[in-house]
RNA sequence: GGGCCCGUAGCUCAGUGGUAGAGCAUCUGACUUUUAAUCAGAGGGUCACUGGUUCGAUCCCAGUCGGGCUCACCA
């Protein structure tokens, strides 16, 4: 489909970053000549997938739809697992530990699968998890496995190529390690034939013209292996730029922790051969303290935790925003980013200058195509204040209070609210609910509230919150609560109400309690008053 | 030590080369028997510091100070 003329001037000028890293590729393109793209991003499979899994993919893409903005080349975007990396260490999550333990050390893609489930292996089944996590999100992606690509032959040149150029690898290589790691290191890691383990060991022999290398195997016999078909694989940093030179990858965006070792990666590149591709750093997450958020401390936000209590948008504007600072990634942040998009996602059809849209997080969330907004200006921040104070779990409760105020919402003509309805409520179970403090209603103040279940009790079901509230008015009309209007005529003090909150809804504040009483029903509300005046809600003290 | 990022109202943060903004917090007032899902208004900032470019800098450049993260043989 054609650009767009003025869409793409604009896109040649915006200053957002995806469009500044895809005018890093123009420049590539033109000066290569090439006739195509390929975006790559990597995949340690020891793990699960993760928010950050995520977040390079979503981020990757952006720069990938800016870039077919400004070009017609055709673009791919390739998820390369690592799968033909050695077992380090048992992961955590397992069901039973010692059972792998014999595997150690093994390609990911030769250990049988803790889980089970009718997969190959332990790799097998992380890019599984991998791709049901990409296409859960609807990704355009390609998957590739490191070590089909390896068995398939698909490095088998370059791997030549690295034979030829050992010395000079070598000499990028020495200077980055240690004294003792000098010593014994190699770019090549054979896979032992006899114990199928991923050896580090010493070359003693390299011979490009055989494509061979020669090494001490566990027992101490020296081997010659072939290194093409899968029988070695590199290590981490020339695996790196092996990869890229043969794939012809040209941009591969990384954390920060990647930074130092980037010139590396892209000298290996070269020196098989080809140009480095672009790149670009991104920080890492920060937990609630500044600290980076790791699989192994468990701080920060999983991806989980955050599908629990907002949507997606909200998760790729968080991905979008930013990405050079670090940021800190908790719960707190979820609401403004739900807000956030609700506000870019209803500016935008408001935008008419090409410059702003381009310039809209919801043009990059959704590849220049983000849905129209719905009406009503509900916030995320005003559901959860909502859900606390209605006190509810119950989405068709929530419902009520807002059309209440909003007679024209419905949960099918706004399905994104309804959804945020959900989420809020979910929100307020995890997170307000917990933090509830009932207080033991004091001697006379557990007169009062029996006189209030009476009083409600001479009301019957589906009474209006006006009648309900006037009974509340009545029996609060007592000592303490007594308090002269400025007509002269007995009014109720505040301090009420404030009383029936803390005591029943273990809240300082609440709706209006006739609402309430209404909604949550009479009968309802007589029960809960008579487990306060028991002290059941105020628990054991 | 190398690299990256940050330093704007009490707090969390937006922001643009042309006498500073939001949310929350605080305070004042209004809503006809006063509870905060409401509304109106107020206070509060030499935009870290020092130089430079400019008619003009919070924004660009250089440096200083302060804070954070990252890298040292794990991929």
């Amino acid at each position: 489909m054609p650009v767009d003329p003025a869409l793409r001037a604009a896109a040649l000028e915006s200053k957002a970053w995806p469009f500044e890293e895809a005018r890093k590729l123009l420049a590539r393109v033109k000066r290569t000549g090439q006739k195509q793209v390929l975006f790559e991003t990597g995949y340690g499979p020891s793990g699960l997938p993760h928010i950050g899994t995520f977040g390079e993919v979503a981020r990757t893409t952006m720069v990938r739809r800016a870039f077919a903005l400004m070009s017609d080349l055709p673009t791919r975007l390739l998820c390369f697992s690592d799968d033909m990396d050695g077992m380090r260490k048992i992961p955590e999550n397992v069901p039973d530990r010692k059972f792998l333990e014999p595997y150690l050390q093994m390609p990911l893609t030769r250990v049988p699968n803790p889980f089970g489930g009718g997969y190959e292996s332990f790799g097998h089944h992380n890019n599984a998890m991998l791709r049901r996590f990409l296409d859960t999100f609807n990704f355009d992606y390609e998957f590739a496995s490191a070590t089909d690509y390896y068995a398939a032959g698909r490095f088998d040149d370059v791997l030549i190529r690295a034979l030829e150029k050992y010395d000079d690898i070598m000499a990028v290589m020495l200077p980055t390690l240690g004294e003792e790691r000098q010593a014994t290191y190699s770019p090549f890691l054979p896979i032992s034939p006899t114990s199928g383990r991923v050896l580090y060991v010493p070359m003693k022999a390299v011979n490009p013209k055989q494509g061979t290398i020669t090494f001490a195997d566990e027992d101490g016999t020296d081997i010659t292996l072939d290194v093409r078909g899968g029988r070695t694989k590199l290590q981490w940093k020339p695996d790196f730029g092996m990869r890229w030179a043969a794939l012809g990858v040209d941009f591969e965006m990384f954390g920060k922790d990647h930074q130092t070792n980037a010139p590396i990666y892209d000298r290996i590149c070269e020196i098989l051969g080809a140009p480095a591709p672009e790149h670009y750093v991104y920080e890492l997450f920060l937990d609630e303290n500044g600290q980076k958020i790791s699989k192994s401390k468990g701080n920060g936000l999983t991806i989980d935790e955050w599908l629990t209590y907002a949507d997606t948008n909200s998760l790729a504007l968080f991905m979008y925003s930013k990405p050079r600072e670090a940021k800190k990634l908790y719960f707190d942040v979820i609401p403004r980013n739900v807000d956030e998009y609700s506000q870019f996602l209803g500016a935008y059809p408001k935008q008419f200058e090409l410059k702003d849209r381009l310039m809209n997080p919801v043009w990059h969330i959704h590849g220049g195509h983000p849905p129209a907004p719905e009406s009503g200006n509900v916030t995320f921040a005003l559901l959860l204040n909502l859900a606390t104070v209605a006190n509810t779990e119950d989405k068709a409760v929530m419902w009520a209070f807002l059309r209440r105020y909003m007679p024209d919402l419905t949960p099918e003509s706004h399905p994104r609210l309804d959804a945020l309805v959900g989420f809020a409520i979910r929100y307020f179970q995890d997170f307000v609910k917990p933090g509830k403090k009932y207080r033991l209603p004091t001697t006379d103040e557990a007169v009062a509230l029996r006189d209030l279940a009476a009083a409600l009790g001479e009301l019957p079901e589906g009474s209006t919150p006006e009648a309900i509230q006037l009974k509340v008015y009545d029996v609060g009309r007592r000592d303490p609560y007594t308090v002269t209007q400025k007509d002269g005529s007995l009014g109720v003090a505040q301090t009420w109400f404030n009383m029936l909150y803390q005591v029943l809804l273990g809240e300082e504040r609440g709706p209006r309690f006739g609402s309430f009483v209404a909604l949550y029903g009479i009968a309802n509300t007589r029960g809960l008053i008579d487990k306060a005046v028991r002290g059941e809600l105020a628990g054991p003290v």
